[in-house]
DNA sequence: CGTGAGCTTGAATAGCTTCAAAGCCGGTGG
DNA sequence: CCACCGGCTTTGAAGCTATTCAAGCTCACG
């Protein structure tokens, strides 16, 4: 009988990721077909139309699922993060394109292998389930910014949650960290470059944040004004 | 101990709904918490920000789930017809407004409740799993066309789907009855009413579909063409 | 110090929306 | 059976927002 290996039980996102629907003996089951794989920035994880061989864990670092059009429009449908599930465990075929933006330490699993190993383990299923309603929540309000939305309040919105996700609880001026380019944030929110580029600059120019160290680091000076651009009423 | 009622046997969806993973002797677990309910046309079920007290399936008609801004732009972010599942099972606030739009008759579940028995049926929790992956998928391809398709790449769409669900093999002109008004094809496709009719009218001209007895039936005359106009390349 | 990728800025344009009015169609009542 | 009403739809003209095209800028890095 094997035992649970360390790079499980000292996991960054043991208590995160779905593994922590499991105790520290089901884990054996799940580290037996799990393997962690480094994706440098840049490199692609997953094509769209490929065979859809994997699913994963994020253990550190940054991806976006992106959709596109034959004629190569992008559209980011969704950015991931640590303790996040990457991919569709029943699909044959997989449906988008997967790309680590910062170098990405993943845990993957052979799809078909995550399959059985669920339905052995029925509250890591569980917890699957509930991951995969929020995730289609969240979905449909991006499809209201994206269907209803105009610039300003598409790029607004965008930092809100940006400092929720990074500062849950802060209460004075917010610092963050953009995990992406103005060419990404562009394909996230269905705007061109030059559209993100001068939104911006708007709201520096009107201080609501202010730019530091690279246009990467922002920080929030007004948070509700800019909370009141992002959903006028 | 308690039978399984006829309504749940006879029932138009038993074999298409969640229920079509349970045996018949298994149904009288949901048959208990579910009751049958007609909504008429343009009646809403549930108003997003309520108590989150019902799941259910659709028997017959159809459903429309929209978000909306607090200044009352409106954006549907799914239609839902018969056998599809509807509700957000873990969330206590419902995230959504779900309104008939055409008469809708539903098979109600207590939320807890449903909670309790899909606990106890994994079957049936496997099949919403896969559902709600697929509902997943499907929104992701939405926000492709929100985020990055015009007005007319997203009108041949909508028609062109709406083929593959009402006639999935069908070879020559295919007749279509829109499920739903110009206006709510806006709200779906994130476009004002006006610039839909402009859509409509120019494919008409152009000879893709004509319109017949009123303007909700339409006739497909040719499909190549429509489908190029939704995935130019 | 030079180079290049990413970002900003400006001017012109296109496409969708807005505002306004007229048309169509189904249902109701005379 | 026909006239009228009201909601939905179509059409037109004007306006505005975001895009496109084209420079120039910044900054990290060799």
């Amino acid at each position: 009988m094997s035992a649970v290996p360390e790079r499980c039980l000292d996991c960054l996102v043991r208590d995160t990721a779905l593994c922590s629907a499991m105790e520290d003996q089901e884990l054996v089951a799940l580290s037996a077909i799990g393997r962690r794989k480094i994706y440098p920035g840049g490199q692609v994880v997953t094509w769209s139309g490929d065979p859809n061989s994997f699913c994963a864990n994020i253990v550190t670092g940054v991806l976006k699922v992106t959709a596109s059009t034959p004629d190569g429009r992008e559209q980011i449908v969704g950015l991931l993060h640590p303790g996040d599930f990457v991919g569709e465990p029943f699909a044959e075929e997989a449906p988008l394109t997967i790309t680590a933006v910062s170098d990405t330490d993943l845990c993957l699993f052979p799809r078909e292998s995550f399959q059985r190993t669920m339905d052995e383990h029925p509250r890591m299923e569980k917890l699957l389930l509930r991951r995969t309603m929020a995730s289609l929540t969240q979905a449909q309000q991006r499809l209201l910014a994206l269907g209803r939305r105009n610039a300003g309040e598409k790029i607004a919105g965008f930092l809100i949650d940006l400092c929720d996700r990074m500062a849950p609880d802060a209460e004075g001026p917010v610092e963050i960290d953009l995990p992406i380019s103005r060419g990404e944030m562009a394909d996230y929110l269905g705007l061109t470059i030059e559209t993100v580029s001068r939104q911006l600059t708007g709201l520096r120019r009107d201080g609501v944040v202010s730019f530091e160290k690279g246009n990467r680091h922002f920080r929030v000076l007004d948070r509700a004004r800019l909370e009141h651009l992002a959903d006028p009423e």
